[in-house]
RNA sequence: GUGGCUAUGGUGAAGCGGUUAACACUUACGACUGUGACUCGUACAUUCGAGGGUUCAAAUCCCUCUAGCCACCCCA
């Protein structure tokens, strides 16, 4: 193999990408009928805008970003995620000052420089959506119902939900500080990663697999009986919509997000079925993003979900179609006639297939059973000659004998 | 960035030092000279990820490199 793709850079085949449109469709569908719409953003932005908004201190923007100074010596970078692009748009096209509250989705390739394995990859995929410009939970409530509609239209009951809240800048200093000090009471338990989470990000700790670790922070403070006021009703509030909308879910307090800019509400879609990759979709409020980014004061709250994770939990599911004509000719003499055929019943939408090369009746046949064709017809001399043609059921072989006129077959087929 | 595992045709794979690299699927053609599925026949790797070495002899042993996968880390 001399030439290959970039490790980490996947290509979707023909056989594959019907389970992506899939679920391509099935979110616009979802999406749309909440009332959101596209937004299409550039893959590529200036590097600044992630280390504004992802963080500067975060391992997306430390070591995982595709950065690279362009010939006019700016430095961009391909983007690791979808919401700071979205933001930015948001801003730059002052969309807040056409109605008070919008509600985008987007779709398409990130980013990241990591070692790839299952269900992680360098170019990989995310379908997203953002509300902004609403602080009441309902919002909170309705992209959690969102998601989870989602997954029950693609038929997935996999994924479930795990909410929790982050706290805003007002109440989570003192919750790390209180966990900060917990921990150093118990150092010597914990692992030498825990150890370096403890400067670098200490709510880490709280979802490290090493057993003597589960065990240390089994009884540390938890962020929900550190929320204040207003965040404590806030959270109260989503998990009330959630029981009235019957939104299955479950509070987990030790989940922690990869990305500065939640506040509040954060929450995944988790699987065991990934490997070691939990999370088929994240999100969580950014109330603070916005303004933090030159715009306005204005609240958020969005998720992304990796498609290529939902498309590994899809399996092997088929989403090919077949061909509901199959037609196949005797000898060169014939072609012609399948051509025009062929054409017609295109032409009324009707899905055919015509041998290209002119290989035998028997391989032709064949090719027919192969593509699992609905229908199947022989064009020799004698149809040619007569103007009809009997087409045979590929499923029982039964034959029915109609004119070679493309309204009259589409006619036909369509009712069978 | 750190580990572990694996590399044989279009695919899944047998082979574990000795002349033609098993088998299955796929593909092509045929048995039926105008009709598929089942069946049967024939063909399809001068070569075993790449490069070195050991040996009379290497896909099989040794070294180096490369790639892939999985896990850590991190995350969708």
């Amino acid at each position: 193999m001399t030439l290959t793709a970039i490790k980490g850079f996947n290509d979707v085949l023909p056989g594959e990408s019907g389970r992506w449109h899939y679920i391509e469709e099935a979110a616009r569908r979802v999406f749309e009928l909440n009332g959101f719409g596209e937004i299409r953003v550039p893959v590529m932005e200036k590097t600044e805008l992630f280390c504004r908004s992802i963080g500067d201190a975060t391992d997306i923007v430390e070591k995982e970003m595709y950065t690279f100074t362009d010939k006019g010596e700016n430095s961009v970078t391909l983007r690791p995620e979808g919401t700071a692009g979205v933001m930015r748009a948001f801003i730059e096209h002052k969309l807040y000052a056409q109605d008070p509250v919008s509600r985008l989705y987007y779709l398409g390739p990130m980013f990241r420089y990591e070692r790839p394995q299952k269900g992680r990859y360098r170019q990989f995929h995310q379908i997203g959506a953002e509300i902004t410009g609403v602080h009441d939970p309902l919002a909170d409530a309705q992209v959690l119902n969102m998601l989870t509609a989602f997954f029950r239209e693609i038929g997935l009951d996999e994924p479930s939900l795990q909410i929790n809240s982050l706290g805003c800048p007002e109440c989570r200093p003192a919750y790390r500080a209180a966990l900060c000090s917990f921990l150093n009471e118990r150092l010597e338990d914990l692992c030498e990663d825990c150890r370096r989470r403890l400067t670098s990000n200490p709510l880490r700790t709280l979802d490290c697999k090493v057993l003597g670790c589960v065990q240390a922070t089994a009884e540390a403070p938890s962020m929900l009986d550190h929320l204040c006021g207003d965040c404590d009703q806030h959270f109260g509030s989503v998990r009330r919509y959630l029981d009235l909308s019957v939104t299955p879910y479950s509070i987990n307090p030790r989940m922690v997000r990869g990305l500065d800019y939640y506040t509040r509400t954060t929450f995944e879609m988790v699987t065991g079925l990934l490997g070691s990759q939990s999370a088929v979709a994240a999100g969580g409020r950014y109330d603070g993003l916005i303004s933090q980014l030159g715009g306005p004061a204005i609240p958020g709250i969005g998720f992304a979900m990796g498609v290529e994770r939902v498309a590994l939990l899809l399996g092997q599911r088929e989403f090919a179609s077949t061909p509901d004509l199959f037609i196949a000719t005797m000898g060169s003499g014939e072609r012609d006639t399948a051509y025009k055929l062929m054409d017609g019943l295109l032409k009324l939408g009707v899905r055919v297939e015509l041998d290209y090369e002119g290989k035998s009746l028997k391989s032709q046949m064949r090719r027919a059973d192969k593509l699992a064709a609905r229908y199947s017809v022989v064009i020799g001399e004698n149809e040619v000659n007569s103007g009809r043609a009997s087409f045979k059921r590929m499923s029982d072989g039964t034959t029915t004998e109609l004119a070679l006129n493309a309204e009259e077959i589409a006619a036909a087929l369509a009712v069978r």
